[in-house]
RNA sequence: CGGGGCGUGGCGCAGCCUGGUAGCGCACCUGCUUUGGGAGCAGGAAGUCGGAGGUUCAAAUCCUCUCGCCCCGACCA
């Protein structure tokens, strides 16, 4: 491809609207432009980075035995009303209406529509296992659209659903798209974690999420250098405590003033002890219905975990007027002691605490040497904390760090979820009608693309993996205007192209100062320069975007030179 | 939705406080020179100063409203 018929608008300074790297590099690659908050063009060049990994995904989709499909955007809001998530998904769902005031929505996923189409064609247990699989653009009306192509409202998502006869089924299949991403990820060239998840609404029993380890991630997650271990934060489960040898005595409760002392700072400081000897009575509403929550001063909760434990629908801070009616205390003052018919979960890491400090249910006042058993009982303990760099891994209790990821692909077991609300069933051997066992599994197409650009690039510019480059080699004449130049470039131009790669011609009458430039930007693996220099000595340069490592080669034997290091490089 | 910031030729910005009719760098077009890491000179084209209303003899500049964008948070697959 010539450049000069080719539309690379490169920038040489940053655009203002970008923070993050990758966005930055693909505004000033020219690869893609702003449209409007979160919705995104792609130009040539974007386009093609992001046709390389569709490529890579259906080839690997395919192998794994899915069925591509190309289910519609447009979708009624009667099958959404079926699974109830007309009313669920709130906000995010892009809603809209036809002529005829009928109600619509643009998906934000497909099990719907999948599901629909699977319980009108599925009837035998003949026709399963089955998995169907699509490249689709989906419409999230994001709070927050961030990051370029990171978050978008409109992006780009390889989705499939599986179709097994039961739970050994689904097992496989699941087992099956887990490999076949870890397959296509370490093609894109990325630095991955399959991570356990939390399931969230999309439900389920299982979840992982594949995360590209990157600064600029969305997502914190918990990782354990001793046995891999890695989780979600939201899901990141915390090893429960040794019980400590030779333990202090418990000394008698003594109530103490604090006036106006309601954080764990100000309470810590006020009475001289540790944030670590307090115990917080955190109060939350659970469906109605309120719960005390204990944990220790220096931890904090995690609402996922409490929500999971509790099975609750809807939960969130208690409201100051709540905990004074439901503590006879005003917020800050709460603690355990005589608490009288309150659900009391207790975290794990406080179960070996003695002699710790509490609010008293009482204006100013909190009680110090409270003890469990003595001073109150704790109806339950639950592992509720959110896990932090160093809390001990829960498989092998090694120190967990803290890193930060950008959620690339995830996979749920579904279940029978949506088969059970949309009467998805099929006839067993015997007859009997059974409900199909479900999963699906999500690729982000344009932020795979972008956490590529993340994970690979440096000061000047991007540096592409070679499944994924927009184009392998990018070819950089010096002086157009030397018809030598010229006609040595164009034959090297076909003889690349005969052996299968793809190559950008720069053919443009500029100096070739910017030329280098514009190709470290761009970031094609392998960059072949003619230049009159090597020219006269019959030879062509070659040189590693990612290496920097130079070489030179007589031009006739260029190509395949240029090839053989494409397949050597990553 | 709460907080913060920003909207001025394609891009990056100055001008605004203290009103006087728009400027700089890059990019773009023409010509000449130049050609191994973002060239030089000369000439040129291009802007409803986000929008609406108001104050004023006069508004990019002051006031009110509004729209859009970015960042932090809350929210959420």
């Amino acid at each position: 491809m010539r450049l000069t018929a080719y539309l690379i608008p490169t920038l040489r300074e940053d655009p203002a609207e970008a923070e993050v790297i990758s966005h930055r590099l693909m505004l000033r690659a020219g690869m893609i432009r702003r449209v409007a908050a979160g919705i995104y063009s792609y130009l040539p060049l974007g386009y093609r980075a992001l046709r390389k990994v569709e490529g890579i995904i259906r080839r690997e989709m395919d192998r794994a035995g899915a069925l591509e499909v190309f289910l519609p955007v447009l979708s009624p809001a009667e099958l959404w009303r079926e699974t109830r998530r007309w009313d669920a998904y709130g906000k995010e769902l892009m809603r809209m209406q036809d002529r005829h005031g009928r109600d619509f929505c643009l998906g934000p996923t497909h099990e719907e529509i999948v599901t629909d189409l699977v319980r009108r064609e599925v009837k035998s247990w003949r026709q399963l296992p089955l998995n169907l699989y699509q490249i689709q653009t989906k419409f999230r009306d994001e709070i927050r659209p961030r990051f370029g192509l990171m978050r978008g409202r409109e992006f780009g998502m390889k989705d499939a659903y599986s179709f097994d006869r039961d739970e050994e089924g689904v097992q496989k299949s699941y087992a099956t798209m887990f490999e076949t991403y870890t397959r296509i990820f370490e093609q894109c060239g990325l630095n991955f974690k399959a991570v356990e998840a939390d399931s969230g609404p999309i439900g389920g029993s299982f979840s992982h999420e594949f995360m590209v380890l990157a600064e600029t991630g969305e997502d914190l997650l918990l990782n354990c250098p001793g046995c891999g271990y890695a989780a979600n934060l939201e899901k990141a489960e915390i090893a429960l405590p040794e019980e400590q040898a030779g333990a202090e005595e418990h000394r008698p409760v003594e109530r103490k003033e604090t006036p106006g002392q309601r954080t764990v700072e100000e309470v810590s400081a006020f009475l001289e002890c540790g944030p670590s000897q307090l115990v917080k009575t955190l109060l939350y509403e659970a469906d109605d219905t309120v719960v005390a929550v204990l944990l220790r001063g220096d931890h904090q909760l995690n609402e996922t975990k409490l929500k999971n434990y509790l099975g609750a629908g809807a939960l969130g801070p208690a409201s100051p007027e709540k905990i004074e009616k439901v503590t006879g205390g005003p917020t800050g003052f709460s603690g355990p002691v005589g608490l009288d018919g309150v659900r009391i979960v207790a975290d794990e890491q406080v179960r070996h605490l003695v002699n710790f400090v509490t609010g008293a249910n009482a204006a100013d006042t909190h009680l110090v040497n409270v003890n469990f058993g003595r001073d109150f009982a704790a109806s339950e303990w639950a592992d509720v904390k959110a896990a932090d760099a160093g809390d001990p891994c829960p498989r092998c209790r090694a120190a967990m760090e803290k890193v930060r990821g950008i959620e690339v692909g995830h996979v749920f077991k579904l279940g029978t979820k949506y088969s059970d609300a949309m009467g998805a069933r099929y006839l067993d051997e015997n007859s009997e009608e059974k409900s199909i066992v479900m999963g699906c599994y999500g690729i982000g197409t344009g932020r795979t693309v972008a956490a590529a650009i993340e994970q690979n690039h440096d000061g000047d510019g991007i540096i592409w993996p070679v499944p994924i480059a927009p184009f392998e080699v990018v070819l950089l004449t010096l002086n157009v205007r030397e018809q030598v130049l010229m006609e040595a470039s164009e034959k090297l131009v076909g003889e690349l192209e005969d052996r299968g790669v793809d190559v950008l011609w720069d053919d443009r009458d500029e100096r070739p100062g910017v030329k280098f430039k514009d190709a470290d930007l761009i970031g094609c693996p392998v960059r072949v320069v003619i230049g009159g220099k090597s020219y006269k000595r019959g030879e062509g340069e070659i040189r590693i975007r990612r290496t920097g490592e130079q070489s030179a080669a007589p031009l006739g034997q260029l190509a395949a030179r240029v090839e053989d290091l494409l397949g050597q490089i990553q």
